[in-house]
DNA sequence: ACCTAGACTTGATCTGGGTCAAGGGTTCGC
DNA sequence: GCGAACCCTTGACCCAGATCAAGTCTAGGT
């Protein structure tokens, strides 16, 4: 786990424990990176990137959340990804943003200049291989949120949304209590709608509904207490250990 | 986009011409592929490898359509992918298979076992490159595709799936023929609803519906007419060069 | 203290797509 | 030529979730 984090792309100075330094050749990366990062800072609501800009950049989350988003032109809006701290944003390779990336809380990314970022990639394989286990779990985690959007009932997404968050933020704060889970909602209800395809209406019912039959307590609305990890996973309809082979 | 295709990873005798041939740097990696590269052949149906069983290989599809699947205990369905001859199979670092693979239509995949492959993948930098490309390829293809499931109609999803295969079919057949575009469904209704999170019931009323208003027509139940290529984006609720730029 | 605005809840009603059911068409083996 | 197995279509009905419409709650601002 923590040799893991040791090969994420990063910065020296984050709060999560992310650097560029590969464990297995012992080299450190952060010189031939100094002088192309930097930090933006964004509040919360306000746009990192529209879809089709040119991108100049690319990072990670340091604090905060943001989200990527798809808008048709009627307005209909779906979030495609979630992005929590140590989170990679950005496609080398490619020139414009196909999302819009949005804070969704008070946001500070470190940044790479996309060019220069891409030739210490040609020159650094394993920093190329990194990115590809990282892209890999996004796919896979794409690909988990088709079955939510396609198949599940309001209840199953919602239940779904909360274990994610419940589970990431957990293993963040490194007290993965078997059981019981208490966390902070980062979104808003129009955002967890946006995210599972349903409109706010139904997030606050379903919410409701939850809390009604004991799945979750609610204090004040954000703030989240999971009695049960089984039963929210099972609310779910997530086989007991589905999330957690990634 | 030839000189993409010879970065592919492949084999030299399928008939899709694409080898692991580096245009960059004139080598050849076939010769570090003999020996552990070999084919196989499915039958419609079949399964190809069931999700969390072991992932004995990686490969890429030369003839046929395979799809990903992931099923909920309870039976519900959803395709999380579709692979296309060209397309890229499995994962590199990771044990055990995330989905089911099924063979949709008869297949022959072009196969290499999963260790050699990895290690040569470490000694050869430009094939992680490429597979770190395909794999952004893919991941801008899921997310698209949660837009889809998430917000879109009945009819939306059904254009949105048409003009997919649509396109890739007649990019394939290099018959790039603006407007008008003619083609064979790979896919049962049912294989259909599938993917688009939907009943096969609905799927057959609305390709009915299609027909009627002249969106498309039938020949047969598989073999579809595009008059206006135009005309089904628009109805799958794109804008016009949506899905041209990937 | 009061006002306003944004985030949220809850109720009443409507509807797109699901469910159940009854067909039709084709292709196979016998 | 006949049944059986699929694959597909169409109709009738129903319900989960959308839509429309009031509200409540809380945090700031003056």
């Amino acid at each position: 786990m923590n040799e893991t984090l040791d090969l994420t792309i990063g910065c020296e100075s984050c709060p999560i424990k992310h650097r560029a330094v590969c464990a297995r050749c012992d080299a450190d990366e952060l010189e031939t990176l100094d002088g192309i990062k930097y930090y933006r800072s964004f509040e919360a609501g306000q746009t990192v990137i529209w879809s089709g800009d040119r991108m100049e950049f690319v990072g990670s989350v340091v604090s905060g959340i943001a989200s990527l988003t798809q808008t048709m032109e009627d307005g209909r809006t779906q979030m495609v990804g979630l992005l929590l701290p140590s989170d990679f944003v950005g496609r080398p390779g490619r020139e414009t943003a196909s999302y819009d990336v949005v804070a969704t809380t008070d946001l500070v990314m470190c940044c790479f200049r996309r060019k220069p970022f891409e030739a210490m990639m040609v020159e650094t394989p394993h920093v190329a291989q990194r990115l590809l286990e990282m892209t890999l779990d996004e796919l896979d985690a794409a690909r988990e949120w088709m079955l939510v959007l396609g198949r599940k009932t309001a209840r199953e997404k919602i239940a779904s949304l909360l274990s994610i968050i419940g589970r990431r933020d957990a293993s963040l704060k490194l007290e993965g209590t078997i059981g019981k889970i208490v966390f902070d909602l980062p979104l808003t209800r129009e955002a967890m709608a946006d995210y599972l395809g349903l409109t706010l209406e139904t997030v606050s019912r379903q919410m409701s509904a939850l809390k009604r039959d004991g799945v979750i307590e609610l204090q004040g609305k954000r703030h989240v207490t999971v009695p049960s990890f089984e039963r929210l996973m099972d609310e779910a309809g997530d086989d007991a250990d589905g999330g957690m082979m990634a």
